[in-house]
DNA sequence: AATTAATGTTAATTATATGTAAACTTAAAT
DNA sequence: ATTTAAGTTTACATATAATTAACATTAATT
């Protein structure tokens, strides 16, 4: 599951040097020259997370931020502001108005990457802190990495935890083996739909084979 | 976890009389028939609490007791005295050699309890103030900056006392490395991922290797 | 300044997870 | 009932990740 980033800078050098290195980093990137064209991008694109320039034309960065921030449906979104060195007064202005963090120019790309890391680190913390999972005699326990079966501990490797837990957010829907691959080994890795039928057995070692459905010719699915 | 407590008495019958009553309150219980058996039992039941008869061959309760107390080891662990009614006497000299509290015979279930309940209750307060954390075989201190495993005292430099400190403070659930490393490191300083992995390695060697699990892919949590 | 201890890095080793191929089963379609 | 397409399953190969020891660097003591 790609985590996404919205770029909104005037300018062009800048946006291409945030994107390049954002993109290596593995994120999906989506740009904006101004503030106003970010605001119409929030609603397709859906970003994590914005990196906001504070000097722009039209509509600049603080602007931004307070509208983003108005709309309560975009509370867990990051918003980090990009500022000229030693701006120190703008950066009072910037927190007030509702940035999480701030890049100071110029941009050192260890730097952005880790910050950027850890900032969406902490959303997906934030999202999955509430979240045991339960279907029948299954429990998943995101922060713990943890299955029950029975109130039994199973072993379950990551990407087995992670098929399950998609199958889990999504009880008796089917879900395709495209989906699964997609939110799970994202979608610029390839490998064979066979991979998931073993994955799916795996699984069904440990939690019993009448609980994961098999739909030919769609997918797997929870059954009830 | 249950509260432990060890009885110290030379008369059988007391012994039975403690034991029901205590373990019925849900305390674990083990017992010793004089101050000497009393003593090996510290180390290996390492109980919460000690009720020791005052009068006992042997070793009595006030040589044990000043024994107890002469390592600072045990400074936590709460002794109360048993004493015949009215040996005014005695209770004084028993005071001051370290007791927390007396019962004094003929011992009534009830006000038993409730006394065990409000000093076990006093420790545990004790300890919350005192900033202690416990798991299993481990305690530690932080304001004091010390780690005990199995009551024996181990050095832990700083980077090691705060990776334990954070997987104890959340226990059982997986922390990353990336995590880890944003709360001891900081955000903005860059050490390898490596770099864990070998504390992990010497805290292992601290605290027992099967303490500390590793989730591949994921990052380490204390299991339980 | 010299010594000792703490911390970080590297690289070889070991362990585990993951992916793939191929033989086998099953269920639907003809 | 046969054929065919799809899924299951085993065994194996490969990739990925963690452990560990040895070393290098940095910081703290003597």
């Amino acid at each position: 599951m790609k985590n996404k980033i919205l770029l909104i800078d005037d300018e062009k050098d800048i946006l291409e040097f945030l994107s390049y290195n954002l993109k290596k980093a593995g994120y999906k990137i989506d740009q904006a020259k101004n503030g106003d064209q970010g605001l119409k991008k929030l609603k397709t694109f859906k970003p994590d997370l914005i990196i906001v320039d504070v000097m722009m034309p039209i509509l600049d960065g603080i602007e931004f931020c307070s509208i983003v921030r108005s709309n309560p449906q975009h509370e867990n979104i990051i918003i980090v502001f990009l500022t000229a060195r030693s701006e120190d007064y703008t950066q009072i202005v910037a927190l007030e108005s509702g940035a999480d963090d701030f890049i100071s120019k110029p941009i050192k790309p260890k730097l952005l990457i880790t910050k950027i890391n850890s900032l969406i680190k902490r959303i997906e913390n934030k999202k999955a802190e509430n979240s045991i999972l339960k279907f029948k005699n299954i429990e998943l326990n995101i922060e713990k990495y943890q299955v029950l079966v029975d109130g039994e501990e199973k072993i379950f490797p990551k990407k087995e935890f992670e098929i399950l837990e998609m199958l889990m957010k999504n009880v008796s829907k089917v879900l395709t083996r495209e989906q699964l691959l997609n939110s799970i080994w994202g979608t610029d890795l390839y490998v064979g739909d066979r991979t998931i039928d073993v994955h799916i057995k795996r699984i069904r070692n440990k939690v019993g084979s009448n609980i994961i459905k098999t739909i030919k010719g769609v997918g797997y699915k929870l059954s009830e």
